[in-house]
RNA sequence: GUCCCGUUAGCUCAGCUGGUUAGAGCGCCGUCUUGACAUGGCGGAGGUCGUCCGUUCGAGCCGGACACGGGACACCA
């Protein structure tokens, strides 16, 4: 029998208690079951050291949504959870810790820090994993996996070795994008740009043997030109025509170097004429393979300057050398001048350190081949983004993909399953762009060199891309290399949840790798959600200080309510504009949800379940509209859910539990649970709304809907697992639809001719309505009480002709006309007022519809029952005018 | 520079295939503590749908131009 409910719902004690059990039962842990089918969702893995944000709050909401939405539809649904190592990321935040011990890593040693961090992600690694778990996300946690764990470790080395094996991996010297502060290489995307103020410096290049020519040349990294070897102009320049082939002096170095033509070079741009720096910039590394230049490396690793620079700029940073260099070039009279420069900076995207380019030695995947089949996977629809427009986005990128450089020279991540004999590299004098001699990519460490036999084998000291073991991330979580009985089963999976910050990061390297490893497509949807923004869009950043914390807002207005709330805010990958109160509205509709409940099972003291199934013939127009109504919004649902639009899913429940079942049936059942050969028929329609719409509702909002369905009669041990409700089409009903419409429709007009006159809602007034239509006349005697009630009316009579009271509110609506007598109600001076401005706003109504008609092209040409609605309400509108100018007369 | 997104009520945003007088939440005004709920009920005020042109019988929605705001990518010597 029914059980009570707390005045107040505090989600704080329900919360963590359903988790446990759901979790401690296995209700989220997913098995091989044939007979079913399998729905998968592999979640975006948090970075160890992350912490939960909006992003995620949303991001996995969403995630949670679609999954237990499946679980219910009876599909085999697994999330399967994991974290990422992170390497840059971790790596910093444990050499800091070491920062406050007075230590670095070089100190420590490799293996020892190495061992630090693994402790440290041990010992905090996991703070990700319990907010998830606070956010109600139903990962099936037995398979919850690390991207730095054993198998995942192992897929990584089979996914390398097998590209190398293919070709696709080579070593190369080429300028990367480095930080000198993480002290490791960036891929292209991983350096972001921000526009800052620099300047542009103009300076003499003397040309060799004038005495006063000179080439002039603009830069905004003077210090660079150290590293000079050469000056480029454009081949088709007129101005510099004669030069090409000259030889300049480099200016504070007096080095000769030659004049060259190039077609990168923009005439329009700075003087025409531009300085190579092959070592320390990305475009004249370029031009000097094409010319076969020089590159000296004058900045390092640090960067700070080198031997190369010479005095009195080696050991200076990049910044003081700028500095010198330009004091000195005016000391010599070569700065032509300097002016003020908009340009935009490279910083790295974890440090925000200025970006060095910096020539080194690196591992590339060719890209190429492996984004061919990942293109035609989303050309043929075998992959559909959501929403559409970022397919494009997709594919733009694709066509002009580029190398990925995929080694990182730091220690925490998987180091390169590749081996040198030193032997055999010594006798080529460790030529960087060999990738033969004395390489040796293995999975494990060979004992000696296949082909000297040598025992001096060393590893590769760089680890790979965090991205990397990110790319494998769908299968290699479910065993891969392995052929495990899960990759069989939940491969692809079904749909990925993320943001658009990562398609290239992430999503485009998955497809590639997918359909490399696997042969099949990692999942079929990839839904891309909006970004979580502040009240005055910016980003929500630490350093602004603008974030609002989840766990805060779970604390303050429980998790159901930020769910709800953030859900009912993002439509179709629209960004979010957040704050605070916004998570009112959630927490407003829970307690809304509760105090229903509440009524509900406060009346069922006598309850007794039908034993047979419920009769239709036994519906008023009300029980039969509210259910027909239901098993409408359940249809809205689905089809909501399936297009991803959440938002539109989440207020259909809203606007049903709220505005229809709340507002009107619930305050008609309490008429029909005082009647006694009805009262049964309305608690068994209370239960049954209120449950199913508890599960529909249930993906949205977990918690209070398995707190309060637990309380009302069921079947099943949890709702998690209760199925998902289907459309019964045999309940709607549109003619108890049509007939509430009629009531719901006149007893909105009494509520408003009662507001505008403004009479108490304690006052009961008579009302007379007039109509000609017979079936409507039947439905309001039917439910003359609900009328009554709802309407605050003492007298109702309704005729098919009726005399009109001298002193009235009319109101016409539909084919009513409902009359309220006045006498001793009302003031009649804001009577006449509040007349006129209806008279006017229905004249305004009749004008527009009477140009619309007047149109013979559109009587022609507009589908009839366009044409027949639009006639209709003109007469209406025409009538009404009537009866309100009537109405003035009478008061005049 | 190229591409994408946005511009609808004071604020934040819905509005799917063009069709009666354009909606929600918050805020605002009025009113009500009635046995589910004041985190509430009822009623109300508030909009030339960014601007202009076009297509159409009919445009918030379709096409074009422009303006403003936001983002991505490229270039930035």
């Amino acid at each position: 029998m029914p059980k009570e409910l707390p005045p107040q719902y505090n989600p704080k004690d329900v919360e963590d208690k359903w988790y446990k059990l759901w979790e401690k039962k296995g209700f989220f842990q997913a098995k091989i079951d044939k007979k079913k089918k399998p729905y998968t969702i592999v979640i975006p893995p948090p970075n160890i050291t992350g912490e939960l944000h909006m992003g995620h709050a949303l991001n996995n909401t969403i995630q949670d949504i679609l999954i237990r939405w499946q679980r219910m539809s009876g599909k085999e649904a697994l999330w399967l959870p994991g974290t990422d190592h992170a390497g840059i990321a971790t790596q910093n935040v444990v050499e800091k810790q070491l920062k406050r011990e007075g230590l670095n890593r070089h100190q420590t040693g490799r293996a020892a820090f190495i061992n630090k961090v693994w402790r440290w992600r041990n010992e905090y690694g996991r703070t990700i994993i319990k907010q998830l778990k606070k956010l109600g996300s139903s990962c099936d946690w037995s398979r919850e996996r690390f991207t730095l764990d054993e198998g995942l470790s192992e897929a990584v080395k089979e996914a390398f070795i097998r590209l190398y094996k293919k070709g696709y991996i080579y070593r190369g010297r080429y300028i990367i994008n480095w930080c000198p502060r993480c002290l490791t290489a960036l891929s292209d995307i991983e350096v972001e740009y921000t526009e800052e103020k620099g300047r542009l410096y103009y300076i003499k290049y003397p040309l060799k043997g004038t005495k006063d020519e000179f080439i002039a040349v603009a830069t905004t990294r003077p210090e660079t030109m150290l590293g000079d070897t050469a000056v480029a102009v454009n081949p088709r320049d007129k101005r510099f025509k004669k030069l090409i082939g000259k030889t300049v002096i480099l200016p504070l170095q007096n080095r000769e170097i030659p004049v060259l033509a190039d077609d990168f070079v923009d005439p329009k741009f700075g003087t025409g004429a531009v300085k190579v720096t092959p070592a320390h910039d990305a475009a004249d590394f370029l031009v000097g393979q094409r010319h076969r230049l020089e590159a000296p490396v004058v900045i390092d690793r640090q960067a700070l300057m080198t031997a190369e620079a010479g005095s009195p700029y080696q050991g200076l940073t990049r910044e003081k050398c700028r500095q010198q260099v330009v004091e000195d070039l005016i000391k010599e009279g070569l700065l032509l001048k300097e002016e003020d420069y908009l340009h935009a900076i490279g910083k790295c995207y974890r440090c925000h350190t200025v970006v060095e380019p910096h020539l080194s030695l690196q591992w590339f995947v060719k890209m190429k081949k492996l984004a061919e089949p990942a293109i035609k996977a989303v050309k043929s629809k075998k992959i559909h983004f959501f929403p559409p427009r970022w397919e494009k986005f997709y594919l733009s990128w694709m066509k002009e993909i580029k190398d990925w450089c995929i080694s990182r020279q730091i220690w925490w991540g998987h180091q390169l399953p590749v081996y040198y004999c030193r032997r055999c590299r010594k006798k080529i004098g460790d030529k960087p762009e060999d990738t033969k001699t004395g390489i040796i990519v293995s999975r494990i460490k060979p004992d000696k060199c296949p082909v000297c036999k040598s025992k001096e084998i060393e590893q590769d000291e760089d680890v790979l891309d965090t991205w990397f073991s990110s790319a494998l991330w769908p299968f290699s979580t479910l065993g891969w290399p392995k052929k495990t009985r899960d990759l069989g089963y939940f491969y692809p999976t079904s749909a990925l949840v993320t943001d658009r910050g990562i398609i290239f990061f992430w999503v485009a390297r998955m497809i590639m790798m997918g359909l490399e490893f696997i042969k099949n497509i990692p999942f079929k949807h990839v839904y891309i959600h909006g970004t979580i923004l502040d009240e005055l869009g910016r980003k929500m950043s630490k350093s602004l200080g603008n974030g609002i914390d989840p766990l805060d807002m779970i604390n303050r207005f429980g998790t159901d309510a930020v769910r709800f709330s953030l859900i009912s805010l993002t439509s179709e990958g629209q960004d979010v504009l957040l704050s605070e109160s916004k998570f009112e509205m959630g927490r407003n509709f829970a307690n809304k949800i509760w105090n229903l409940a509440r009524f509900v099972l406060r009346n069922l003291n006598d309850y007794r379940p039908l034993t047979k199934n419920l009769k239709i013939e036994e519906f008023n127009p009300a029980d039969a509209w509210i259910m027909s109504r239901l098993e409408r919004i359940i249809g809205q649902v689905e089809t909501s859910l399936r297009k991803y639009r959440f938002n539109e899913a989440a207020l259909s429940i809203y606007n049903f539990l709220w505005h229809e079942f709340c507002d009107w049936y619930l305050e008609i059942s309490k008429i029909d649970l005082g009647e006694k050969n009805h009262r049964r028929i309305t608690q068994e329609i209370l239960c049954r709304i209120l449950e199913k719409s508890l599960r529909l509702l249930h993906p949205f909002a977990p918690f209070i809907t398995e707190e309060i369905w637990q309380k009302l009669p069921h079947q099943g041990e949890t709702i998690m697992l209760a199925p998902w409700p289907r459309v019964n089409h045999k309940l709607i009903n549109p003619a108890a639809e049509k007939s509430m419409a009629v009531l719901i429709t006149i007893i909105t007009a009494v509520r408003n001719l009662r507001g505008e006159i403004n009479i108490a809602p304690a006052e009961k007034v008579d009302i007379l309505i007039r109509t000609t239509a017979s079936s409507s006349r039947r439905i309001i005697l039917e439910n003359n009480q609900i009328l009554k009630n709802l309407a605050g009316i003492k007298d109702l009579r309704i005729k098919n002709k009726i005399e009109k009271p001298k002193l009235c509110a009319t109101a016409i609506v539909n084919k009513f006309e409902i009359f309220m007598p006045l006498e001793g109600l009302i003031d009649i001076q804001k009577e006449k007022e509040r007349l006129k401005k209806e008279i006017d706003r229905t004249k305004e109504g009749i004008s527009q519809v009477e140009i619309r008609l007047l149109n013979e092209d559109f009587l022609q040409k507009a589908p009839r029952d366009v044409v027949e609605k639009t006639k209709n309400s003109e007469l209406q509108l025409k009538a009404k005018l009537d009866k309100l100018d009537t109405s003035l007369k009478t008061l005049i």
